[in-house]
Formats: C-alpha cells, sequence, structure tokens
RNA sequence: GGGGGUUUAGCUCAGCUGGUUCAGAGCAUCUGCCUUACAAGCAGAGGGUCGGGGGUUCGAACCCCUCAACCCCCA
C-alpha cells in the first residue's frame, strides 16, 4: 500500500466524526456505570468560534473522551445562551439597517425578528465545534429560551421572590442610555478620556460672595440639590448652616460637610447630585437631600431641569459652558484626564441613574457557596482563584437582576394598579393572587399589565448545569438525578463572580448540593504581544482556517501544549504548527510499521526482546504519570507526557532499536508487540488528538463497522518496573556517547566500531547490550580490566568505555576534555565535602540526605580517580 | 484607595513537604547531516546571580521581612 509521507487531515476529520455520529458514539443515557459529565459553558447565539471557544471546547473534549475510555457513561451537554443584552443589540443594529426603529414595533413583533435571527445563527457556533471533534451528546441540545428553560427560571424567580429573596428597590445602576437599559457593573469598562474640569461660581446667599466648585459635569448642574465641603476644611468652615444657590437652576440649596470630600481636589468644595453620581447619592441619603433626576432614559434633558429641556446631554454640557460663561459664574475651564465608564455593549457612555429595579438579596443565600469552595467540595484549578473567590463572596452585594430589553426572560410581576403588584408563573396565577390581594374579584386578565422588563441573563445561565437536566420542573426526573451533580466546568477566570459562583448558589438552593466538583480555569487567549485577541484589533486567527491548515488534530495540540490552568494562552502559529507536526510524527511512525513485511520463520532478535521489555515499562510509566497529571488537571503536561511518550522514546529510541535493516521482514513477535504498543499509544493520545489516533486505528488491524478507538478503554495506569527505566537511561547515556565521538571524529554510522568496556561480563547489564550493539553499529564487544591504550574513551556512570579510533585519536582535545570533568567533579566533590565536613550538618540531617551525600562522595572519588589515571596514560603518549 | 496574583533560559511555563548530579521542559537559536518512516525530520550544542536586598537554617528557587516591576478584580 502507497502511504503519503504527509498526514492529510480534512478527509479524515468529516470521514471519522460522520461515522462517530452515526454510531451514536456521543450519545448518553442513564444506566449502571458511572456518570462523568460536563455541561458546556453555553456560547452566545450571536457569536462565533473564537480561539477562546477553541480553547474551552477542547479541553473539555478531552476530559469527556477520557472519561469515556476510562469506562464512564460520559456525556457532554451543549447549548446557547440567549445573550439578551448582546442579541438585542445586534436585533436592533439588523431591524435599523431595513430602516425599523425597535420603538415602532411592538414587543411581539420585536421578538419575531429576534427568534428569526436566533434560528438563523444559534446553530452556527454549535456546527462550527463539530468540526473541533467535540463529542457532544447533541441530541440534548439546549438553548436557555427553549420552554422548559424559560419555564424553570420564571419558576425559581417566583420561589425567589416568595421566599422573601427577591424585591424591587430604588438604586442607582449603570444606565446606558442608547440600549435604554441598566447594565450591570461587570458590564461597564473604564477608559482613561481626556476632559474638562470646569469651575463654577455658586453665589452664598446672604453674602455678597461666593464659592467656587470643580466639575466634570456642569450639565448636572441642574440637578444639584447641595454644595459639600471637608468639616476639616478650614476655608470653609464659616460656611456652616448657610445656603447657595446653583447657577442656572436658581435653586436655593443648602452648604453641607463631610467627611468624602477631597480637600485637595479641584477647591476642596464639591457639588451635589444625588440622582447623576453614585458618591453623590450616598451623600445624599445620609444627609437627606432631594434628588433631582434631570435625565430621560435615552440621555437627553428632562422636564425636571430648569433649561435644555430635550437636548442630549453632550450637546447640553457645551451649552452649560456657555451658559455659565455669558453669567460670570465659569471661574475657568483646565484640561483634565479622567476615567470614563463605558457599556461593554454599545460602547456608549454610561450615565449613573437613578432607576427602580428587581433585586436579589445574596448574603444569606451565598454563604454554603462560600463553604462548598472554601471545605474543598467545590475544586477550583488552579486554587489560588480560592483567595479571590472568597473575598468576593465575603463582600457580595445585592444582584440587580432587571434589564430594560425585550429579548430574553420576562419578569413574571403583574401590576393590577399603579406599582402594586403580583408575582407569579403566569398570567392566571396572577390575576388569582391579585384579586386576593385587592379584594377586588371583578379583576380582569386585561387589568393586569405585566412589568416590562426581562431578567439578566445570568439569571438564567446560574442555573445550567440544573435546568440541563431539567431539574427545576422536575426534580425527581431520572437525567438529574444521575448526572447532577456534575463533574468539571470549564470556564474563564473573568466569569468566576458573575457565573460559577453563582451556579454554585444555585445548585446549593435547588438541590441542595454542588452543581460540580471541579472548576478549571483556562486563560485567556491573547496574541503574542498579550493583547487580547479581537475582531476589531484584527488579531485573531479565524479558527475554521486554522483547522483546515494545521488539521483539528494539530489545533487541539497547539492549544493545549501552551496552557496550563489558569495562565494566558499566547497564540502563535508555531503552536499549531507544533501540533501538526507532532500529527505528523504519529503517521510517519504507521507508516514504518504498516510497511513491514512479517516472515513467521525468522527470530526474535535479543535487541528487540530487549526494547519490548523496555518500551513496555515505559509506557506503563507514562501512563501513570499522565494519569497523575489528569487528576491534577494539568492537562498540558499531560499531553507533554504523551508527546515525549511517542515522539522520544517509542520513535526515537523504541522503533529505532526493532526496526528490521531495509527492505527485510520483522519478525513475528516484534511485529505483534510493537503493534500493540501502537494501539496503547493510540488510546492514550486520542482524548487530544481523536482523529488521527481514529483513522490509523482502523487501519492498524481489519476493523468491523461499529468499532471505534473512542470507544476502546484506555490504558489502565500499573505498577512499572522502576529498576528497568533507569537501567535503560544508562543505555541511552552509552549510546549517546558513542554518537557523539563518532561526530567528533567523524566516523559515518555505516562504519562499524568495536567498543572496550572496562567492566567484569558479569557485572555489566547484559540484557540490553545488544540495543546498543544495534544503535551504535558495533562489530565487537569486549570486556577489558585495565584501560585500552591509544583508545578514546568516555564515562557513563562509573563505568569506562573506549573505542579505538586509530590515528583519529586527538590526544590534545580529550586531554582537554577530561580536565574540564575533572574541575567540574572536584568541585562537586568540594560541595559535597562542604556539607560531610560540617558537623551540624551530619548531626541534624535526615539518615537518607546523608546516605546521598556520601554515595555522592564516593561516585565522585571514583570518577575523579579514573579520570586522573586517563590523563596519565595520555601523557605517556 | 482596597484586595488578589505574578516575577525561574530569547519566548511560554514546570519545579510537590526546604535535601538526589537541581537549576528543568517545550518552543526558538546555533552546528552537523536530503542516513531507506518522517527535512513537518535526525544527531548534537549553547543559553539562567531563580526580580533586588536582608534574614531564618547544617542546607533556600522554595520559609520570613523589605524594596521594585508587571497583571487582574473591586471602588
Amino acid at each position: 500500500m502507497d502511504i503519503p509521507s504527509k498526514y492529510e487531515p480534512g478527509k479524515a476529520e468529516s470521514k471519522w466524526y460522520d461515522y462517530w455520529m452515526k454510531h451514536g458514539f456521543f450519545r448518553s443515557t442513564p444506566d449502571e456505570r458511572e456518570p462523568y459529565t460536563i455541561v458546556i459553558p453555553p456560547p452566545n447565539v450571536t457569536g462565533v468560534l473564537h480561539m477562546g471557544h477553541m480553547l474551552n471546547n477542547t479541553i473539555q473534549d478531552v476530559l469527556v473522551r477520557r472519561a469515556r475510555m476510562l469506562g464512564k457513561n460520559a456525556c457532554w451537554v451543549p447549548g446557547t445562551d440567549h445573550a439578551s443584552i448582546a442579541t438585542e443589540a445586534k436585533v436592533v443594529a439588523k431591524l435599523k439597517s431595513e430602516g425599523i426603529e425597535k420603538r415602532s414595533i411592538s414587543r411581539e413583533k420585536f421578538m419575531e425578528h429576534a427568534w428569526e435571527w436566533t434560528n438563523k445563527h444559534g446553530g452556527i457556533i454549535l456546527e462550527q465545534l463539530k468540526k473541533l471533534g467535540a463529542s457532544c451528546d447533541w441530541e440534548r441540545t439546549l438553548f436557555t429560551m427553549d420552554d422548559k428553560r424559560y419555564d424553570s427560571v420564571i419558576k425559581v424567580f417566583v420561589d425567589l421572590y416568595n421566599k422573601g429573596l427577591i424585591y424591587r428597590g430604588v438604586r442607582m445602576v449603570n444606565w446606558d442610555p442608547q440600549a435604554r437599559t441598566a447594565v450591570s457593573d461587570e458590564e461597564v469598562y473604564f477608559t482613561e478620556e481626556q476632559s474638562k474640569l470646569y469651575y463654577v461660581r455658586y453665589k452664598i446667599v446672604g453674602w455678597n460672595d461666593y464659592v467656587t466648585v470643580a466639575t466634570t459635569r456642569p450639565e448636572t448642574i441642574l440637578g444639584d440639590t447641595a454644595v459639600c465641603a471637608n468639616p476639616n476644611d478650614e476655608r470653609y468652615k464659616h460656611l456652616k448652616g448657610k445656603k447657595v444657590i446653583v447657577p442656572m437652576a436658581n435653586r436655593e440649596v443648602p452648604f453641607i460637610f463631610d467627611e468624602y470630600v477631597d480637600m485637595e481636589f479641584g477647591t476642596g468644595c464639591l457639588k451635589i447630585t444625588p440622582a447623576h453620581d453614585i458618591n453623590d447619592y450616598e451623600i445624599g441619603q445620609k444627609h437627606n437631600l432631594e434628588s433631582i433626576d434631570i435625565f430621560n432614559e435615552d440621555g437627553t434633558i428632562s422636564s425636571n431641569a430648569a433649561m435644555f429641556v430635550g437636548i442630549d446631554r453632550f450637546s447640553a454640557r457645551e451649552l452649560s459652558e456657555k451658559e455659565l460663561r455669558h453669567t460670570g459664574n465659569l471661574v475657568k475651564v483646565v484640561p483634565y484626564d479622567n476615567k470614563i465608564g463605558r457599556s461593554e455593549r454599545t460602547h456608549a457612555i454610561i450615565e449613573p441613574k437613578l432607576s427602580m429595579q428587581w433585586f436579589m438579596k445574596m448574603d444569606g443565600i451565598s454563604k454554603p457557596a462560600l463553604d462548598a469552595v472554601m471545605n474543598g467540595d467545590v475544586h477550583l484549578h488552579p486554587a489560588k482563584f480560592k483567595n479571590l473567590y472568597r473575598h468576593w463572596m465575603e463582600n457580595v452585594h445585592d444582584w440587580c437582576i432587571s434589564r430594560q430589553l425585550w429579548w430574553g426572560h420576562r419578569i413574571p410581576a403583574w401590576y393590577y394598579k399603579g406599582n402594586e403588584f403580583v408575582v407569579a408563573e403566569n398570567a392566571a396565577g396572577a390575576l388569582k393572587l391579585a384579586r386576593e390581594k385587592s379584594g377586588n374579584k371583578t379583576l380582569k386578565e386585561s387589568d393586569l399589565r405585566q412589568d416590562e422588563d426581562v431578567l439578566d441573563t445570568w439569571f438564567s445561565s446560574w442555573l445550567w448545569p440544573i435546568t440541563s437536566f431539567n431539574g427545576i420542573l422536575e426534580p425527581d426526573n431520572a437525567d438529574i438525578k444521575y448526572y447532577y451533580p456534575t463533574n468539571d466546568l470549564i470556564t474563564a477566570p473573568d466569569i468566576l463572580f458573575f457565573w460559577v459562583a453563582r451556579m454554585i448558589i444555585a445548585g446549593c438552593e435547588y438541590r441542595g448540593e454542588k452543581p460540580f466538583s471541579n472548576v478549571y480555569l483556562t486563560g485567556m487567549v491573547r496574541d503574542h504581544q498579550r493583547r487580547k485577541m479581537s475582531k476589531s484589533l484584527g488579531n485573531s486567527p479565524e479558527p475554521l482556517d486554522l483547522i483546515g491548515k494545521y488539521g483539528a488534530d494539530g489545533v487541539r495540540v497547539g492549544m493545549l501544549l501552551c496552557s496550563p490552568a489558569g495562565n494566558d494562552l499566547l497564540y502563535d502559529d508555531s503552536l499549531p504548527e507544533q501540533g501538526r507536526n507532532f500529527a505528523n510524527k504519529i503517521w510517519n511512525a504507521f507508516r514504518l510499521v504498516r510497511g513491514w513485511k512479517v516472515d513467521e520463520n525468522i527470530d526474535h532478535p535479543e535487541s528487540s526482546k530487549a526494547a519490548v521489555k523496555w518500551m513496555n515499562e515505559v509506557i506503563k510509566k507514562s501512563t501513570a504519570e499522565i494519569d497523575a497529571n489528569f487528576r491534577k488537571f494539568r492537562i498540558s503536561e499531560a499531553l507533554m507526557n504523551v508527546y515525549k511518550l511517542f515522539w522520544d522514546e517509542f520513535s526515537g529510541w523504541y522503533l529505532e532499536s526493532i526496526k528490521p535493516d531495509y527492505e527485510k521482514p520483522v519478525d513475528k513477535i516484534t511485529f505483534k508487540a510493537t503493534s500493540g504498543m501502537f494501539d496503547s499509544l493510540l488510546r492514550l493520545l486520542h482524548p487530544f488528538m481523536p482523529f488521527i489516533t481514529e483513522e490509523i486505528w482502523q487501519m492498524l488491524e481489519e476493523r468491523k463497522d461499529g468499532e471505534s478507538l473512542m470507544i476502546s478503554p484506555m490504558p489502565a495506569s500499573r505498577m512499572f518496573n522502576k529498576e528497568m527505566v533507569l537501567r535503560f537511561d544508562t543505555v541511552k547515556e552509552t549510546i549517546s556517547a558513542v554518537r557523539t565521538l563518532r561526530k567528533e571524529k567523524n566516523i559515518p554510522n555505516k562504519e562499524s566500531l568495536i567498543l572496550y568496556i572496562k567492566s567484569d561480563e558479569d557485572k555489566y547489564d547484559m540484557e540490553f547490550l545488544p540495543v546498543i550493539v544495534r544503535l551504535c553499529n558495533l562489530s565487537e564487544i569486549r570486556f577489558i580490566k585495565e584501560k585500552e591504550k591509544g583508545a578514546a574513551s568516555f564515562m557513563v556512570n562509573t563505568t569506562e568505555f573506549f573505542i579505538p579510533v586509530g590515528d583519529k585519536l586527538d590526544v590534545e582535545g580529550e586531554m582537554a576534555r577530561i580536565h574540564e570533568e575533572l574541575d567540574y567533579y572536584r568541585g562537586f566533590l568540594a560541595s559535597v565535602m562542604k556539607k560531610l565536613d560540617n558537623e551540624r550538618f551530619v548531626k541534624n540531617a535526615p539518615a537518607s540526605v546523608l546516605d546521598l551525600e556520601r554515595k555522592k562522595k564516593s561516585d565522585a572519588d571514583s570518577k575523579i580517580k579514573s579520570l586522573e589515571e586517563r590523563v596519565k596514560e595520555l601523557k605517556k603518549k
């Protein structure tokens, strides 16, 4: 058979993915096996696959495939998130491009458009995941707004309301005037921007004098209800009890004192606008000040203001400047850099705004979730995030759960008279409650008005591990009982707080149990300059192009090799390249083995026999290391284990030891052993590189339809012969030394050599000697008692070796090398002796350490002795 | 301003309870090789004051103090 020397991933990938799907290998239903469950962090319906998803989902697939091969009933639940604000923004933009304003159409009509958008785009990202090899149970695909998930969210809201954990309240929120919604603190980003600091004078009532106030927002003067100074500020003490007149508004307001004011900043005098600044709001609360909200929802000036009504906030600022200058109240304007909050979604400048919102009380309900992480019931990987988690959970704020949007789970509150409302799962239930509460039996459904707002997106995703198995609506169904709690959650640390923590809270509240045992926090994918990958920077490669170029396996390996938990991954094309090269290495090893002819009649060579014995131990050793690394979620290290196992040990040492001469057949025992090893290696590799391993596994032997590597058992971790592995390390060193010597002396590989070993034959490791003979191309081996004169020499451990090289012996070079070694060992010996001569060391160090030092001393002594003798020998020449 | 984290080779990172010849790995670099599975490869080599300073200890990359730089979160 003619196999190309380069692996071509494209065809194999679609072929095997289809095969796996056809045979339902991804499907999971409850049975008697131990479950292994992961719920996907649902990507936004509007999103397309980006590098972060690639990393995150590769890790999930590795874990799921491995669990499956370890005999567990592995279930990876896929799904998407409705992402209310992001999706609504896209739908609004799309409508706008068609000349339709959101406000001009009904809620129902808008929802139709939004569903249309969702149905069109929602599946894209999941289809892309298939290209990566994701082994999700696609029959379980969910959406945070499908019927069951929607009803679950509503049910939970009602439940929490009835428990008294949800309330309405006026709060200062981050208002996005463009999206006309409140956004959470987490959705606001700050940028350093150039602005101006305006110094404005306020007349003091009854005196012919002024105080000067510095502000960056002169338009908010219209909402001022006090002016404030620090009580310790001597400059303003005389103003105690006085009133000042707010310019433009011509309103008399009190002059008050509060420690909050920074005496160093501006004039040390602060204007207070409780409706439009969070700090002012707090001062306002403290001093019982009036709040005057001067903005409309869209950021224009409201009728509460004395002027500029209907004008946009930024135009109003310019007009204010003019007006203040005109009336002589503007003292000066200086340039000023400050941090401006912007909406993550629309990038509009955030307006702090007093607003009626729905809140959830967090302090009591979050306690079990804090404990779950602190007592190790839920493990964070890496553990360093524990501190961060604790800090957040101990200082948790109430959660603002309402959003002024249409796309999402509509708040199930119905108003029947003014602000009088009831909370129920549906209108009929609400009507019943409203009649009871109002005492008005004649109320009709049409008298009820449902709250216009929807819930924060996280208010649905915090239930995800439960709702994935319908555990809210049917708390005792077979799926939830079997799959919950899930095992591992793979996500990014930036949503540790608003997603992971809340899921733990929900899990404790609604299942009485954590939602998962392990949280693996991946890093961010950045470019090699550490910049976040983003569309706007144009520094992110297109994931599907990468898969096309390097193969899905290559990309998976590339992503994983460089990303220990919690550390950012600095993407570079060299990563998938390394993965692709590895795939090619595997491919070529397969080509070699596949190309052999087996001859039943030839003997099993001693060298192969020894190599097989050794390689089997190495596989066991690596398997144990891989297991240990997976247990600790050191996935990149586990991959490195298998990478080196295949490349260095199997390809570099084992295959080289056993491969027959060109066009010669291989013996049956060696062939069988090698095929068996190849099979084991493919199993170990499969979770990382599902496609190429399946492709090769299917060709390694005759397979029946329905057989697959992905459902074959993983090699079990067993005891391995450590001593044999160490002995072979010595063999490797010996071979390397001969290779180095050949190189130094320019002796080609084809030319065979004679090797003298200064050792008793019965003390030397004879088992692996045939491997040395083979890999070094030796024609003869002799055990000698004395040093061989006139030959090149080297030392491995404490054994000396000699190779006659005729006139190629370079006495000076040899001498220099030996002296270098002597220097090293003498220095080493000195450092050992320093310890051994130290009485306190001998007295205090444990016996094992002491023995070790003594061993070091005797080894160094004998090495030095040999080297010194060798020097003498060479001098004689 | 408060909290958390990081600092080890050119880059990205390991380094467990302080003790093996402990200063490591991968990549990159350099030097040989188109050797018959693989040049997407093979055989070798170089490269670090473990951020600085101080301390504890027989012994410190690891523990303590201090200084510095960088990153993240919250306000």
